[in-house]
RNA sequence: GCGCCCGUGGCUCAGCUGGACAGAGCGUCUGACUACGGAUCAGAAGGUCGGGGGUUCGAAUCCCUCCGGGCGCACCA
């Protein structure tokens, strides 16, 4: 932990632990950490400092550990007790009344409670998806939708200034292989034979795209000249593809503030100006008639063509252009999130940046593994060519918005994701989407409820210091920590962990309603616990909106 | 062959900028409301963290090596 806790009780301890170290004139340790300890025996927090400083000051950590426990303020942090553990641990011990007296700092900032300052409000723009308009977008893409999206989100609320950009493949031999597959689909919808290219698109979405075409204008496209047809083609399914991809990101929540074109970095000729730029530079050459990058000077494999020998560029030349253009807007950060298949791409891409002259770790490239589904316990294979494949719009419709966010978000990218669709579709226990939302539904009954029996909430009637034991004190610090887990999954670029917080949450608190009859007791009493429910609910909220995910008032 | 990711209880995973006897969920077994939603809760069994070395006061976490799985190694995108 190289930064203090944000959890308002964590923070004013570590800032005490902070003081008493300096007191002995001793430097604070980069890597030192207040977490609970293992055993709940021990206590509420444990710091590993002397034994850190141990090693820089050449002294016995027990010694340490005891010099500082005693240079400890107890009464100010609101300590119970402080004890001193071999090898050198320190373990803390707080009165419940520190823990609870926080909870009035939380309700009242209300929904923005969780909210840091991680990213000071340094620029960061986050390309996602970006899948090319040949074709669906299909579970992958979902996946990058989702992960994508909820890590705006998180970013947004530790206090980046966040810009969700898509980049749109307009230009280049792709495009042209979906608008001779289109062609080929429309020829012979009108009973033509016609072959789709060799390594063109299959999919069933081109055929469908044909037929549309057909039914609003017949086959008028066949008189045309080939250049215009081909060109209609192109302009007309690459309008349509994206229209498509749009509606589905949609529907899974998923919104961007830039859709960003390929053809523009073209038409602006900023291609050029970035090969320009490079050979300047002097990380250009020529060999066997096409122009290579030497991206081996900044730790590629080999280095890497951008002109081909044809005079064309390759997709690497206007991606340079892209990442250029990023930069050029003034990001201080930029993330790109690839699929594992295109994990080999990224050190070709940061030479390049280096190439050009700006700072590589200003690129971020996040590389998230595989989808695979299953159904009836067996894997659904995926196909791009044979056309058959899972889409985005199959999955979200299949299993529902909240349930595909959820699911899709829920392990850490770095791990291939085994989804399975029967579980995300039930509607019981086993589904942690449900679990999460039931506890936001319940909550919900509970205030209405409340409401109805005249118990409506009032923070100044609350006896706080009455939730400082068993269930209650769970929940509490549950709810504490809520801050440094949206600060750690922002630092750790990893949505994932506000699912295994929401979940863990969600789980405390129904262990919490299940033995504490909440309304209809001494006033101070159902106050507090109201109270305490109030801010469940509120951090519930907050993080499913983080996740894509709504918060039902029923269910 | 080289590179990246993964290998943790029956299954799916968390934990991995090193910290004290390894955590969840599912599944299995045993229990709990004639008061706020049982889509809930309480409890039990189950793992020498793929194998082997090393660094360290301390390793699931770092290094080396081996084994197994996924992905990639284009003048495709």
């Amino acid at each position: 932990m190289a930064y203090a806790p944000q959890d308002p009780v964590r923070a004013a301890l570590w800032d005490g632990l902070v003081q008493a170290i300096g007191h002995q004139q001793w430097p604070i340790p980069e890597a030192m950490t207040l977490t609970p300890p293992p055993q709940e025996e021990q206590g509420d927090y444990a710091t590993n400092a002397a034994l850190l400083l141990a090693r820089e000051l050449r002294q016995p950590p027990m010694e340490i550990a005891q010099r500082l426990a005693t240079a400890l303020d107890r009464r100010s942090l609101g300590l119970a007790s402080v004890e001193v553990a071999p090898p050198g641990f320190i373990n803390l011990r707080l009165l419940p009344q520190t823990f609870t007296s926080a909870l009035p700092g939380v309700l009242a900032k209300g929904e923005a409670y969780g909210q840091v300052d991680l990213g000071q409000g340094e620029r960061i723009n986050v390309e996602f998806v970006s899948a090319n308009p040949t074709g669906d977008l299909h579970v992958g893409h979902a996946r990058w939708a989702a992960v994508g999206d909820s890590l705006c989100n998180l970013l947004a609320f530790a206090g980046y200034d966040v810009t969700r950009e898509y980049y749109i493949n307009d230009a280049g031999r792709q495009i042209d292989l979906m608008a001779d597959s289109l062609e080929a689909r429309y020829r012979q919808l009108l009973g033509q034979s016609a072959e789709i290219p060799p390594d063109g698109y299959h999919g069933e979405d081109l055929r469908a795209l044909a037929q549309e075409l057909i039914d609003r204008q017949g086959d008028v496209l066949l008189a045309e000249d080939p250049h215009v047809r081909h060109d209609f083609f192109k302009a007309w399914g690459l309008q349509r593809k994206m229209a498509v991809i749009r509606e589905d990101l949609e529907a899974l929540g998923v919104h961007f503030d830039v859709w960003f074109s390929e053809r523009s970095l073209y038409e602006g000729k900023e291609v050029e100006a970035a090969l320009d730029q490079l050979r300047r530079r002097g990380a250009l050459y020529e060999q066997d008639q096409a122009v290579w990058l030497r991206t081996t000077a900044y730790g590629d494999d080999k280095d890497r063509v951008v002109i081909k020998s044809d005079g064309s560029y390759t997709y690497f030349a206007p991606d340079i252009a892209y990442h250029r253009n990023k930069l050029e807007r003034g990001y201080d950060r930029l993330i790109d999130i690839f699929g594992a298949d295109h994990h080999g791409y990224v050190p070709r891409l940061r030479a390049a940046i280096a190439a050009l002259g700006y700072d590589a770790q200003r690129l971020e490239v996040l590389i998230g593994q595989v989808v695979r589904l299953f159904q009836d316990g067996q894997e659904v294979k995926m196909s791009k060519r044979t056309g058959r494949l899972v889409t985005l719009r199959e999955l979200t419709e299949l299993v529902g918005k909240e349930s595909a966010r959820y699911f899709l978000t829920m392990r850490s990218i770095n791990t291939a994701l085994d989804f399975d669709l029967d579980l995300a579709r039930t509607q019981s226990n086993a589904n942690p989407v449900y679990y999460v939302q039931y506890a936001h539904a319940r909550i919900a009954s509970l205030l209405r409820q409340a409401e109805q029996s005249g118990e409506t909430f009032h923070a100044s009637q609350a006896d706080w210091s009455l939730l400082g034991e068993g269930n209650a004190l769970a929940v509490v610090k549950a709810v504490l920590t809520y801050p440094d887990v949206i600060a750690e999954a922002a630092r750790a670029r990893a949505p994932h962990r506000l699912n295994a917080y929401l979940y863990e949450l969600a789980g405390v608190f129904h262990a919490f309603y299940n033995q504490n009859r909440i309304l209809g007791q001494a006033l101070p009493l159902t106050q507090a616990r109201l109270g305490l429910s109030i801010l469940v609910g509120q951090i519930l909220r907050s993080g499913l909106r983080i996740l894509g995910i709504t918060a039902p008032e029923q269910m």
